[in-house]
Parts: C-alpha cells; structure tokens; sequence
DNA sequence: GTTCCTGCAAAAGCTTTGCAGAAGA
DNA sequence: TCTTCTGCAAAGCTTTTGCAGGAAC
C-alpha cells in the first residue's frame, strides 16, 4: 500500500496523517512477521532520530482502537502486532522462532458452547517444528547414531 | 484430582513432590480458569505464609518443561496458565474479562501452508462479548433511547 | 488561541537472576 | 555431606503515566 493510501486510510478514522503515524503503519504492512514494538522503533529511529518509544506505543494504542491493526496473542513477555487482515494462524518455530501466517479455514469447527457469544476476533497459534527444524533435528539424531557420515 | 495422584504424576517426571508444588497444581486442576501467577500466588500465600513468588514461578517453569502445564498464548502483558490438557479454545470477553473454554474441533479446518510443520500445541483464542455482556450492552442501548423504563 | 501530538523522564508492573540459608536424600 | 529447594533482594525489561514543549488547525 502507498503513503498516500495509507494517509487515506488514518482520515477515514480520524486519526491526523502524521509522519511517525504513517511510518507504522507502513512499516507494518511491509512486515508482515508480526514486529514487536522494540523492532518498529529500532527500524524507524534510523530516519527519525528523535522518535521515542513512547510515541510508537501511543500510535499503536491508537491504530488498535482504531481496529487497524491487532495485537496477536502469543506466549512471551513482549508484545506483538499486525496490521489487521482476515483470519489467519500464526505458527511459531520452537527451534528458531520465526513466526509463519497460514490460512485457516474455521467454517467447519464445531465451536461447542460459544451459541450466543459474539466473537470479535479469532487468533490461531501454533507451536512446533518447522520443516527446516524439523529435518535438521532429524538429521542430527541420525548423525549422532553415526547412522551417516 | 486428588494430592496423592498429583505427587505421584510429579515422580514420573522426576519432580519432587514438595508442598509448595503440589499446591501449585492442584490450584490448576482445581481452576481452570488460565490463572495469573499473582492470582496463584495471592491464593497459596494464605495457607503458606512464607511463600514467595520466585518459588511460583520457579514452580511454573518447571512443570511447563515437563510438559504438566502450559502457558497459554494471550494478548495481555501477564502470563496465564494452564493445566495441560487436550486442545481447545479459549474465550475472553472484551468487556468483563472473563476467559471462558470451549471445545474446538478442527479436524475440518483447512490448515494450508502446514503441510511440512511438526505441529506441537494448538492455542485458539478468540475475543469478543459473552452473553451476559452482550445483553446488558443491548438493554442499555435501549435504555440509552428511552426505550425502557 | 486552542487542541492535538511528540518525547523525555519517571514510575509501574511482570519476570528473571544471584545468592544464602533451609530442607531433604 | 551433598544436592535440591526456597525466598529475599536486586536487577532487567516492557509498558504506562505525567508533563512540557512544539506542531497543527
């Protein structure tokens, strides 16, 4: 998405273009790895050297309650966004801890119990292996049994 | 489950069964309700005067490496736990804050792109309105107009 | 001129670490 | 005795808050 788009996009909201505003959101919609709030300021201190951490947490503050972007729900300390699109999961490495999206479909989940709930928002996270983990885990046991060379 | 039965399931993973870890887990068992480690804390501290929060998360730590209980993804700033059970999904409410369980069945769930990942632990964690929120927000809209008395 | 935005500094909150004394094997 | 466990205190990190200067309208 284009600066001009995504200014666009804040007035519609009523949320004023600024620079550090716009820069957010673009970043976060080029980055799709769900960035913590430390990485999108580390990335953009380097063009706006009097950025400060705080205007990165009000904007994001902002841009949630806006619904422009989400907070994903994950098991650290720290916390992560997105620039808010349709449902999707997030599948985190254990190994090497990269973040992948995939898509998935719920249509056909049987959500027991949830008949008069509203459901705002749906996050998927799973935790595991992933292939590159996976094959490397696997060729190191075979080497450790000195099944190869 | 009773405290003999948990000290044992702590044995079979080389844990010794102290006070301070049995009652960590039977306050699991007994709530499900993905406790904080202050609201663990605050509960044990009563009947364990010199309990400190370090032994809590110490305690924690070591049971979610053995694979007895798990932190469960959110999208707060406070870690939340779980006694492991089988996969199933979370709801919180938005406006009260109640976390509810669901069963989830995804057998029918698409889950492209994961065809070569080793998938370890499902989260599902949706958020919206439960229906006694729902309704009290709706009863006050209608109040809100002078629909109601 | 008034409102909104930014950013520094401090405070707050959750978690981890270091270490020493206590408890258990 | 030797290892393990506990808990205090301090440190580390992330996030929030208060406030003042500056920018935008």
């Amino acid at each position: 998405m284009k600066r001009k788009a995504i200014g666009e996009q804040l007035l519609q909201k009523d949320i004023r273009p600024s620079f550090p505003r716009l820069r957010v959101m673009e970043y976060l919609f080029k980055n799709r790895n769900h960035p913590t709030v430390d990485e999108i300021y580390r990335e953009l201190v380097q063009e706006m050297p009097t950025l400060s951490k705080t205007t990165v947490y009000n904007t994001l503050a902002l841009f949630e309650e806006a619904g422009l972007v989400r907070r994903v729900a994950s098991s650290e300390n720290e916390a992560r966004y997105d620039a808010f699109i349709e449902d999707h999961g997030h599948f985190r490495c254990e190994s090497c801890g990269v973040l992948y999206d995939f898509t998935i479909r719920l249509e056909k989940a049987e959500e027991e119990g949830l008949d008069n709930f509203e459901i705002r928002k749906r996050d998927i996270l799973y935790q595991g292996l992933c292939p590159r983990c996976r094959n490397s885990g696997i060729k190191k046991l075979i080497i450790d049994k000195g099944g190869y060379r």
